[in-house]
DNA sequence: GAGTGGTCTAGACCACTAG
DNA sequence: TAGTGGTCTAGACCACTCA
């Protein structure tokens, strides 16, 4: 009986803490506006510093918050719709295409793409790096693997590596024909490497898609694609215009 | 003098342990077997309890284990695909499709679906829950917006609520010429009705697709279908058998 | 009731950014 | 150099599952 039953639904704080804070970026922030420091906030909310960045981090996942080291936390914009429907009925490297050849390497691939390319799984593939940009930032690193076998022209006059090199290749590929594609997305967490060059730390949250080239009944090509999934919507279909976003919730009855 | 320095890269210690997990789990650990609890891996570790935890997360986040409170952690299989691309070239309900109808309710939507129903904010429209099973759980809970005005036949005749009803809006929906369909993709955390209906916490990783059907240049409806993002692949195009997964990852030079 | 993962605390130190 | 978020610790208690 001493005990006054404040919450008969014993909701997590983090969780509750979460609700609250994203109520208050509808109401109280603006995009770009910098939260106080996770020790105040803490202190103000009256929890452990680590609670509230079980919190913070919730919304980070949620696009909604955008975290920097050394220099803070700031209010989010909504997520950018980045296609990857239409633009691509063709080859990867078609004129106009999103993305941007990096540079090309020659090397055994994982063993999963290796299985999936159904080609020895010790034999050296083309390896094409890309990235794409959106709103002035990188949003997505792309992996593409290429079999010898796919660009059988390919001529050793052109450059070994480098982006010339990677252009080289997607020239290549862009003369057979294409057969149909296959692709899935999936979550991942970004490896070092991308992370890197994604701007984010190891370990954040990507959205992982892979599409697999088809000609003539056989894999012609395998695209690993790790795109940003705290500032990335990926738009299927005619249009990106699609605006659904979060947004004060209101309950079904 | 007395510190090895062991680490010329100061790399997190959560994050080589989770790569020390991972190589593991590829070599000595088979799917569905349970690993010794977090204190006991922790301490053959010698780490903290929650810096073991955080590497468990990522594993977890990357679908390679499953943790249920009350049981343990277990590997977890690999991710199962889902089709969210072809078996739906027509509308919901459309017999053959994936998904169950659970119930239906009448009640005013999300301001942010609202908006693109380009319904007035206050209006109520009819929603339909439906659900989708792989594997013999459940792996997708929807949502399915549809406004009066895209079943104006749908009559009082037909139970108030319930599957039934859920069935009647359906099967009216499907006497509109479909003009085409616009989806999206992005990250989200469960709410926590849907962390309910799909056996996991609060705030566990979903993937939310939203689908926006459109006839005679108009949005007839929007579905909004919330897929665990741990267990799920989702594939487009025309066959669920990629087989791209995780695995001894090799470095490309 | 024993054992599991989930939540929470109050500290400490580190890596990074910017004035 | 001051201030930020990121990592890590060593504990405690809670909610849940299952024998």
């Amino acid at each position: 009986m001493g005990t006054t039953q404040l919450e008969s639904v014993p909701e997590p704080k983090y969780w509750h803490l979460r609700t609250v804070l994203s109520e208050a970026l509808d109401s109280e922030f603006s995009v770009g506006e910098v939260l106080p420091n996770e020790r105040e906030l803490a202190a103000r909310f009256g929890v452990a510093r680590a609670t509230l960045r079980q919190a913070l981090e919730q919304l980070e996942l949620e696009g909604r918050l955008q975290r920097r080291r050394g220099v803070g936390t700031t209010v989010a914009p909504p997520r950018m719709g980045v296609a990857v429907g239409t633009e691509q009925h063709d080859w990867p490297g078609t004129a106009g295409d999103a993305w941007q050849s990096v540079d090309c390497t020659h090397a055994v691939p994982p063993a999963a793409v290796a299985a999936a390319l159904e080609s020895g799984s010790e034999e050296a593939v083309h390896i094409v790096r890309r990235s794409r940009t959106g709103n002035g930032q990188q949003v997505a690193a792309e992996l593409l693997y290429v079999p010898a076998a796919s660009v059988p022209d390919l001529t050793a006059i052109d450059a070994p590596s480098g982006p010339a090199r990677a252009r080289a290749v997607l020239r290549e590929l862009q003369r057979l024909e294409l057969e149909g594609r296959e692709r899935s997305v999936e979550l991942g967490s970004a490896r070092a490497d991308d992370a890197k060059e994604l701007d984010r730390l190891p370990g954040a949250p990507v959205l992982v898609v892979t599409t697999r080239f088809v000609t003539r009944g056989r894999t012609a090509a395998i695209s690993v694609a790790t795109y940003r999934a705290d500032t990335c919507r990926l738009t299927f279909g005619d249009s990106g215009g699609m605006e659904i976003h979060h947004g004060p919730e209101r309950q079904a009855s």
